[in-house]
DNA sequence: GTATATTTATGATTAAAATCATATTTCTAT
DNA sequence: ATAGAAATATGATTTTAATCATAAATATAC
């Protein structure tokens, strides 16, 4: 369990007890919101065990996905910063998390500096991940850009057990569209595209990843940047 | 003086004496680097007075701008998580940095709570403004974005204390097509196109803005987003 | 002060992706 | 099991911005 062994690693024993009885483990299914742009900030999520979309809401219904988070990431945690949520949070498929008040975090974070220092880590790693992104959004065209959530999602989601080269979670078109920017035709045609040259495969509504390197060698290719 | 006042305020005064110990006082030239992606990190960089742009280099010369970081920010924060600056900064107007080793920054926040308490706010709210850019690349067509980074550049710079209306600073167009994620003729023609629109006026390669509100209104149209 | 380089500007053409239209497949609820 | 809804797929057309070409205005170097 991700946030025990955080809290053991970084924090002091008196303190251990205070994150263990303040505590609370939630679980959503897939679908299910864990909070809402706006709602007042509770407290920090710790992804145990999920993947959880980090959306943003700019017009009635019309969302942008920021980021996808994983197992052992720090949901929510804009509410150090902020009263209210600037994003909203949607469980991807069925998820453990553990919630911790925003005020017990706090004080946590205020007298064990290892702890703070994690978060430190952890922010700024976040950052450099969306300054990539954004560079991405900037030099890449619509084709590349596909790729590279592809990858992404290999990254993310790695495999089905099942089903060699499968991937574990495919996103529905419509939301790979909004990741890249783009809209879900473009997606479709640049899908059946890579399929015919062999780099993927589409089996109904899911994605198989038969060339994985030149997929990847294909989404980085730097002699084709867009100006 | 930023750095002064921030040290003076969350850190206790032995540490107070530490940071003025070790600290250097740096000043830059426009144009000139202050330290480029590869190279090893030596310290931290608190704006005191200046501009810089923070860029992303990715092809041999080809770079993007990340981000214009103006008075009392943070630079090379990223040094906190990495041997190595991923980014490399320049000056964009004359700029005056406080320095200080990144051994003693470390230092003085592990033991100074409300100091990396500053630091993750710092952070948190960088992130913000880094999903906030990107979602306005995924959702904003150029023209959009243009008059977004018109207002940014309004709120960044502000205007021209000898010429009302006047920029204070004005990007060169290939650096506003870079920030836009477009070509240097589009901004040309956008810029024309605002001009005939008598939202601002073109002064040879200044730009006065005639209308901030509606240029305003413009760059965040919420009824004619890119789907 | 003049030549050269750089930046800004504009027109013509091309290329790419968005939009619109519609069909097909898959999922969901009853 | 079937109807309706939602998601995927594909073709035709339009729109938009990139690209290519060249000119004019500024800046810089000698």
């Amino acid at each position: 369990m991700f946030s025990n062994k955080l809290f053991k690693k970084y924090c002091s024993s008196e303190w251990m007890i205070i994150y263990e009885s303040n505590k609370q483990s939630i679980n959503v299914k897939a679908k299910e919101r864990i909070f809402n742009e706006g709602d007042p900030v509770k407290g920090i999520y710790f992804i145990e065990e999920g993947k959880v979309k980090v959306i943003s809401t700019f017009n009635e219904g019309d969302e942008k996905i920021l980021r996808i988070a994983g197992n052992d990431t720090i949901l929510g945690h804009r509410g150090l910063n902020y009263k209210h949520y600037h994003i909203s949070a949607e469980a991807l498929t069925d998820t453990h998390l553990t919630f911790l008040p925003i005020d017990i975090f706090v004080k946590i974070i205020k007298v064990n500096p290892e702890m703070s220092i994690y978060l430190i880590n952890f922010l700024t790693e976040e950052l450099r991940k969306a300054e990539e992104r954004m560079r991405n959004l900037l030099i890449l065209d619509p084709k590349k850009r596909v790729a590279l959530l592809l990858i992404k999602l290999v990254d993310t989601f790695g495999y089905s057990k099942s089903q060699k080269n499968l991937l574990e979670y495919t996103l529905p078109r419509t939301d790979m569209a909004n990741m890249a920017g783009t809209t879900y035709e473009t997606i479709i045609r640049v899908l059946s595209g890579f399929e015919d040259m062999k780099l993927i495969e589409l089996v109904g509504k899911k994605i198989a990843i038969k060339n994985e390197r030149k997929l990847r060698a294909l989404a980085v290719d730097k002699k084709s940047e867009k100006k």
